[in-house]
DNA sequence: GTGAAAGCGCTAACAT
DNA sequence: ATGTTAGCGCTTTCAC
C-alpha cells in the first residue's frame, strides 16, 4: 500500500538532498539560499546548480518551526460579500504579501461561527498577527489572542481593547446628518445593517443620534431592513408619509443598505431623491454608478489598509507600542454628494 | 536583549510541558488530544485539566511538518474587487474551513504580480492542494506545481491541463446572443473585461462568435471599454448610431463590464434598453437591484465552490482521479431576463 | 569558508 | 494503557 502511494507523490527534495548532490553540508546549503554567511563563489554555483537540478523547494514549515516565527498573518473578515471588505481584504493581502507574509484568510460567516474556534485555528497555525476586520466581542477569543502575545490589530474595527485603524464613524454619521439637515429634511431615520462590523454600525449610529441633537431634531426611527427575509417594517413606515411622522430621510449603516433601501422605497412607488433622501456608507465602486449616483461617505480604504498593516507588521517585530496602551487612529470620511439627496418634500 | 524580549512574548506551552505536568509522556498527551489511542479516564482527565491550566495549544507546524502533509489550502484569486470572485471566495473558504483546512489566499494583482513566485510561496508553505480562480497561463508556474504532486483545481476557470469547474461560459454566450437575436437585435458587440479570467473571457467570446453564426448575424465590434484611463472607444461607436453600422446591444464579459457600459452609454444620452440592449454575465448580487435590472447569465456559483472544493480534497486524499487525466466540469449558467434588454430600435 | 550538532514541537511505530 | 524513541526539514551557534 505504501509502496502504490509513492507513486503518486514524489517526495520533495530536501535540504540534504541538496547538500549531498552538491558534496557540501547542509548550512553551507542554507547559507547559499540566506546569504546569511559568505560563501565561496565556485561552492555556490555547485550548490545552485543542485537546487536547479533537483527543484529543491523551502519547506516554511520547517524554517517556522525552527526559528519560532512564522511569515503567516491571520486575516479576520465577517463578510467577503459586502464590496467594501472584499476591497479592504484585497488591499491588506496587497501589503502583507510584498511585506513576504502569507495571508490566512478567516471568514466570520455569520454568528453560528464561534469566534473563539476561529481563531484558536489561526493561534494553532502560529500565525505572526492578526488583523481584525471583525469582532464579535467574544472575550475569550480575545484573551486567548493577549495571552500567546500574537499582536492582533482592528481594521475598520473600533475596540478599546487592541489597536485599531478605522474611519472615524460616528464623524461620518454626522456630516451625513448635517448635510440632511441642511436640506430641510427633520424626520431623519436610521437603517443599521447586521452585514457591517458591530463597532462600526454602534459609532454610526451614535453619531446619528449626536447629529440629531446638535440640530436639535427629534430622534427620528431606527429601522431595520429585515431581520427575517420577507419582513419589511421600511415600507409601511415609509408609506404614513403623508403622516407627519413619517421620515423623508435614510440615513443607512452602509451602501449595500442603502442601495437595498432605496430599492424597496421605490418599488413601493417612492421615489428617491424626490420623496425621500439616502445617504450610505463605504463609497463602494458601484455607488458611483449613473444609476445608482448614492450619495454616501467615503472611508479612506487605502490608508485603512496600508496602516493597519504597517501597524501590525511593527508589533509583530517586537515594537510594543506607546506604554503598551492600545491605540485608535480614526482617519476622516468624507462626504460624497451625488444624487440620492435632495430637499425635504413638501 | 534577549530578557528584555522574553518579557513581551511568553513562550508558548508545549506538550512536553503538559506531560510534565500532569505526570505522563507526551504520546499519552497526544493521544488523549487526538483520541488517537483509548486513554484511562483518570489520566485523561489529569491530561485534559494540565492542558486547561496551561493553556496549551497544539502547534500545526510542528504537527504538519511530522506528518508530512499540511492541513491547508492555498486559493488563488485575480480580483477581489470583482464581487463575483469576492463571492466565489468566501464559499470556497466556508467549505475548506469546515473540512479543517486553513485558506492561504493569494491574490495575483495585475500583470505585474509574478504568477510563479506567487505560486512558489504556496508551495513552499507545503498546502495540500491550490484551488485557483485565476490562471494569467504561465506554463512554468503550472509545472512548478504538478512537478511537487500538489493537486490543483480550477474555479470559474477552464483549462485542460488541471481539473476545473466552471459555468458553461460558451453556453452562456450562445444564451445572451440568442436573447438579443430574438429580440431582433442585428449588430450585436462584445465588451470583454480584463477584470474577468483570461480563459472565461475566451470561452465567451468564443460563445458569442459561435452563436452570431448560428444566427447568421454578421459579426458585431469587439470593443474594450478602456485599455488606458480615461480612453473611450465605446461611446464614439455607439454615437454612430444613425450609421447602420453601430451596435444596438452589447453582450459584456461580466456584470461589472456591462454596468460600466450602461453607465457610460447612458451619460452620453444613449437609453438603455430604450436604444441600445446590454447583457451581463455572473448575476452578482446588485445586478438585481430595480435601478440596475441588469439582464445576465447567472452562474451557479454555490455549486461551483462545492464542487471545486470536494473535489481538490479528493484529490489531496490521494483520489488520482479517472485514469489521471484532468476532468472539466462545465455547469449551466442561466439567463436572467431583467430590465436591460429590449427590442432592437427602429 | 565550511561542517557538525543540537534542537524547534510534534506524531507514530514500537516497546513495555 | 503508557512510555521510549526516532525523526520531519530546517536554522543556528560553535568549532575548525
Amino acid at each position: 500500500v505504501a509502496a502504490q502511494r509513492s507513486t503518486g507523490r514524489p517526495r520533495r527534495a530536501t535540504i540534504i538532498d541538496v547538500a549531498r548532490l552538491s558534496g557540501v553540508s547542509k548550512s553551507t546549503v542554507s547559507n547559499v539560499v540566506h546569504g546569511a554567511a559568505p560563501v565561496h563563489p565556485d561552492t555556490r554555483a555547485q550548490v545552485l546548480r543542485a537546487i536547479q537540478e533537483l527543484g529543491y523547494r523551502p519547506n516554511a514549515l520547517a524554517r517556522d518551526l525552527k526559528r519560532q516565527r512564522s511569515a503567516m498573518v491571520g486575516v479576520v473578515v465577517g463578510d467577503l460579500s459586502n464590496p467594501f471588505y472584499a476591497e479592504l481584504t484585497k488591499l491588506i493581502e496587497q501589503h502583507t504579501a510584498s511585506a513576504g507574509y502569507a495571508t490566512i484568510l478567516c471568514a466570520m460567516n455569520g454568528p453560528t461561527d464561534a469566534e473563539r474556534d476561529k481563531i484558536a485555528l489561526l493561534l494553532e497555525q502560529q500565525v505572526a498577527g492578526i488583523l481584525t476586520m471583525f469582532f464579535g466581542g467574544d472575550a475569550a477569543a480575545l484573551d486567548e489572542v493577549t495571552a500567546t502575545g500574537v499582536p492582533i490589530v482592528g481594521v475598520s474595527v473600533d475596540d478599546a481593547r487592541f489597536d485599531c485603524v478605522v474611519a472615524d464613524d460616528a464623524l461620518g454619521a454626522r456630516l451625513a446628518v448635517r448635510h440632511l439637515a441642511e436640506l430641510g429634511h427633520t424626520r431623519i431615520a436610521y437603517v443599521p445593517s447586521h452585514a457591517t462590523e458591530a463597532s462600526t454600525n454602534a459609532a454610526r449610529l451614535e453619531g446619528w443620534k449626536q447629529a440629531l441633537r446638535r440640530s436639535r431634531l427629534r430622534r427620528g426611527p431606527i429601522v431595520t431592513l429585515a431581520d427575517e427575509p420577507g419582513e419589511d417594517r421600511l415600507v409601511p413606515l415609509a408609506q404614513a408619509m403623508q403622516d407627519v411622522q413619517a421620515p423623508t430621510a435614510y440615513f443607512a449603516g452602509n451602501d449595500i443598505t442603502a442601495l437595498q433601501v432605496i430599492d424597496r422605497l421605490e418599488s413601493a412607488g417612492i421615489a428617491v431623491p424626490r420623496d425621500a433622501s439616502v445617504v450610505g456608507f463605504d463609497d463602494i465602486g458601484l455607488s458611483s454608478l449613473g444609476r445608482l449616483s448614492l450619495t454616501t461617505l467615503r472611508q479612506p480604504v487605502a490608508d485603512i489598509a496600508a496602516l493597519g498593516v504597517s501597524r501590525l507588521l511593527k508589533r509583530v517585530d517586537g515594537d510594543r507600542g506607546a506604554g503598551g496602551r492600545a491605540k485608535q487612529t480614526r482617519l476622516q470620511p468624507e462626504l460624497i454628494v451625488r444624487a440620492t439627496t435632495a430637499s425635504a418634500p413638501g
